[in-house]
DNA sequence: CTCGACCTCTGACAGATGTCACCTCGACGT
DNA sequence: ACGTCGAGGTGACATCTGTCAGAGGTCGAG
């Protein structure tokens, strides 16, 4: 009895190597591969996988956002979250959209296979370092607002620009900016956009 | 007669996979994993490969000093650069440094091999819609203290703390700023620092 | 209903930032 | 010997940023 898997990996190269190292596995067999979180669902509904692959980082359909949807449309597929990066943020958020595991891009080769099969066997699969760093990080103490605001100010946009966007005055995006840096502890927006950024909170 | 090759790149699900992708072809055969830049060197000369692909992004040394120095060391291995980010002034420094060819992720996963037989060749081979935004792009036009002040800057430090870095006068430190803001067409710091590294400048 | 949390806005203020003009110095190419 | 360029510096200026106090408004929990 075979897994049937699906990889989702916007990186073709990857992607196209991941699906290669998996199959090497006599209990596993990729059955759909996908560029982009918008094609996740389509494909699990043809192909019926047991395991979905997901990067969070993509273009369009986020990792996490297509792990909700596909939960949402298909429940039984058990979902494990591949990233480049550990941001305690992400993974807060892929066990919320109903993420099975979550694995690191760091780590080794030989470790994918055994998270896959634990995955489908129904248990969770975190690296326990992150997990740790998920509880220290907590939620986001960010405001709605707040982190709109620093996602306007990423691209090193003035008060103005931000204010002209979401249609706010600048006297109120200089108080969200003000709350996001002292949130943070940061000195100045950069800082809090970096800060917020590795957290995974933005 | 099979090519040998030594894989560098700094997350080891992704070395894993792409090495489990080359020994698929029956005349490729992996011969070296390292996962830092600094171990590029004493791995090629332990083991002897053909051809070598490094990542550009990786902690410490990073994929085109690596190749520098690699080239130094042995020069008779071809180096392949296998990327994430298409910059173009990385396709340029690599070139430079001594690289035969540069992939980025995305390309398809049954070109790599393809690229490494190529280089192993002798041939050159790079994406070409690359090389047409290398030339668009051009060489950086930051000078040595403009690149380091904007470095300096990329985490989000004050004009004060930058001096203070670097040993020069608050006033200097505007000044550079200034210019590079300038040179790359910004409206301020933050802006300058996204461009400047969009384009390999840093 | 009241309270708290959040959003929105204003006005004022100190400090940081970006620009400009102008200066010296050393290296380099002609 | 000369001009050019980059580095390093100073001083002045307008503008942008970050902070603070205050003042409404909405909305859900208790």
């Amino acid at each position: 009895m075979t897994i049937k898997l699906l990889l989702a990996d916007d990186q073709a190269l990857v992607r196209g190597a991941l699906s290669a190292l998996l199959n090497l596995e006599s209990d596993l067999e990729v059955v759909a591969e996908v560029g982009s979180g918008a094609d996740v669902v389509a494909a699990a509904l043809a192909h019926q996988p047991d395991v979905a692959l997901l990067d969070v980082e993509m273009p369009g359909l986020d990792g996490i956002s297509a792990t909700a949807d596909l939960k949402a449309a298909a429940p039984g597929i058990k979902v494990l979250i591949v990233t480049t990066f550990g941001r305690p943020g992400y993974l807060r958020r892929a066990l919320q959209a109903g993420a099975s595991g979550f694995v690191v891009k760091d780590t080794p080769a030989a470790q994918l296979a055994d998270a896959v099969r634990r995955v489908h066997a129904g248990l969770r699969v975190v690296d326990p370092a992150l997990a740790m760093d998920s509880l220290v990080a907590g939620e986001s103490p960010l405001t709605a607002r707040e982190t709109e605001v620093l996602l306007a100010a990423r691209d090193g946009s003035s008060v103005a620009a931000i204010a002209a966007k979401l249609f706010l005055s600048e006297g109120t995006v200089r108080n969200h900016l003000s709350a996001a840096i002292g949130k943070t502890g940061a000195a100045n927006r950069t800082e809090a956009v970096l800060t917020a950024d590795g957290n995974g909170w933005l």
